[in-house]
DNA sequence: TCCCATT
C-alpha cells in the first residue's frame, strides 16, 4: 500500500533540466515546505494546523479547498520555519492513520506550471497487473509521483482502471502518445490512456445528482417552493460556473416574510444553527449543503465527547449576510436523508433538542 | 470510465 514511498525521495532528485521556460520557480524552500496527502474529508486547516504545529513551529499552512463548494481536496500544505522540523514531520507523520486515511507526508515539489495536469487515467488494465507493473510500464516517460490501481471495494480484485501521475506535464503527454490503444506486453487488450478528470468538475457532478436524486418531499408552502426553487437554481448555476442572480434586497423580503430574528455577530461572519442532523453526520456534508450558496469560512458539527457521534446539530459560518439569508431560506425544512433540517441564524438563545 | 499532488 505504500509503494509511493519509495517513488518520491525528496527535491533532491527532482530533475532539473527541463527545457521549458516555465521552470523558474524557486527552490529555496523546499527543505521546508511540505505537502500532505489523503487527509480525511473532515479534516480542517486548523486541526492540520494543529497537527503539524506539534512538530515545530509553523511559518503557514493552507488545507486546499474547491474554490465553488469550500470543499476538502483531501491534501494541504505545512510550511515550517527549520527544515530540521519538516523532516521530523516526515519521520513522524507520514504513515499515520487518520480515520480511514493514512496520510502521507512528503516535500513539496516547487510549484510550477509544468507539474501541473500532469495525472493520466488508464482503463482496460488486464486485471493481473499490479501497481508495480504499472508503473514499470510508464516508467520510461518520466518520473512517476503516484500510481494507483483501483480495486472493488468488496472483493479487492483489480477493476482494470488506475492513475499515474507524472512529474511533469510533457513526460504524462509522452505517455499518453506512446500507450494509449497499446497492449501492455502479455495483454490481450489494448489500454486506454487519457488525462484524468480535473478534481474540481466532479464537485459539480455530484452536486447534481444530488439535486436529481432528492425529490422534494416536504410540505410545500409558498415560502417553501419558492426556497427550493433557489437551491434549485443554485446549484444549476454552480454546476454550471454560473454566478448567483439573486439580489440582497429579495432575500431580505424573505427574511422578514420569515420572522427570522436579526441574527449573532457579523463580526467574523454570519453564524447559522442546523438542526436535526444525523448522529453519523460529518463537516464534508455542511460544506456541500452550504457551499453553492457563497463564502463558507467554518462548518462544525457538535459532536459527543465519548461517542463522537454528532448530537444533532451544527454550525456553519459564512462571509456575507445575503448568501447566508439565501442558505437560511432555501435550506430550512431541506430533506436530508430521513430527517427534515431546521436552518436559522444561530441566536444567543440555548437550542433544546 | 475516475484514485482527491501544487497553495
Amino acid at each position: 500500500m505504500w509503494t509511493f514511498l519509495s517513488l518520491y525521495n525528496g527535491p533532491s532528485t527532482i530533475s532539473n533540466n527541463c527545457s521549458s521556460p516555465v521552470e523558474s520557480g524557486s527552490m529555496e524552500d523546499s527543505k521546508t515546505n511540505l505537502i500532505v496527502n489523503y487527509l480525511p474529508q473532515n479534516m480542517t486547516q486548523e486541526e492540520l494546523k494543529s497537527l503539524f504545529g506539534s512538530i515545530g513551529e509553523i511559518e503557514s499552512c493552507k488545507l486546499v479547498r474547491d474554490k465553488i463548494t469550500g470543499q476538502s481536496l483531501g491534501y494541504g500544505f505545512v510550511n515550517y520555519v527549520d527544515p530540521k522540523d519538516a523532516e521530523k514531520a516526515i519521520n513522524t507523520l507520514n504513515g499515520l492513520r487518520l480515520q480511514t486515511k493514512t496520510i502521507k507526508v512528503s516535500y513539496a515539489r516547487p510549484s510550477s506550471a509544468s507539474i501541473r495536469d500532469a495525472n493520466l487515467y488508464v482503463s482496460g488494465l488486464p486485471k493481473t497487473m499490479t501497481q508495480k507493473e504499472l508503473e514499470q510500464l510508464f516508467s520510461q516517460y518520466g518520473r512517476i509521483i503516484t500510481s494507483r490501481i483501483l480495486v472493488d471495494q468488496v472483493t479487492g480484485v483489480s477493476r482494470g482502471v488506475g492513475f499515474i501521475r507524472f512529474d511533469r506535464r510533457i513526460e504524462a503527454e509522452e505517455a499518453i502518445k506512446g500507450l494509449n490503444g497499446q497492449k501492455p506486453p502479455g495483454a490481450t487488450e489494448p489500454i486506454t490512456v487519457k488525462f484524468a478528470n480535473n478534481p474540481s468538475q466532479k464537485t459539480s457532478q455530484a452536486l447534481l445528482s444530488q439535486l436529481y436524486q432528492s425529490p422534494n418531499r416536504r410540505y410545500p408552502g409558498p415560502l417553501a417552493q419558492q426556497a427550493q426553487r433557489f437551491r434549485l437554481d443554485n446549484l444549476l448555476n454552480m454546476a454550471y460556473g454560473v454566478k448567483s442572480r439573486f439580489s440582497p434586497m429579495a432575500i431580505d423580503g424573505v427574511t422578514s416574510l420569515a420572522g427570522i430574528n436579526i441574527p449573532g455577530h457579523a463580526g467574523t461572519g454570519w453564524c447559522i444553527f442546523v438542526y436535526n442532523l444525523a448522529p453519523d453526520a460529518d463537516e464534508s456534508i455542511l460544506w456541500q449543503m452550504f457551499g453553492p450558496f457563497g463564502a463558507v469560512t467554518n462548518v462544525k458539527v457538535i459532536r459527543d465527547f465519548n461517542t463522537n457521534k454528532c448530537k444533532g446539530f451544527g454550525f456553519v459560518t459564512m462571509t456575507n449576510y445575503d448568501e447566508a439569508a439565501m442558505a437560511i431560506a432555501s435550506l430550512n425544512g431541506y430533506r436530508l436523508g430521513d430527517r427534515v433540517l431546521q436552518v436559522s441564524f444561530k441566536t444567543n438563545k440555548t437550542h433544546k433538542a
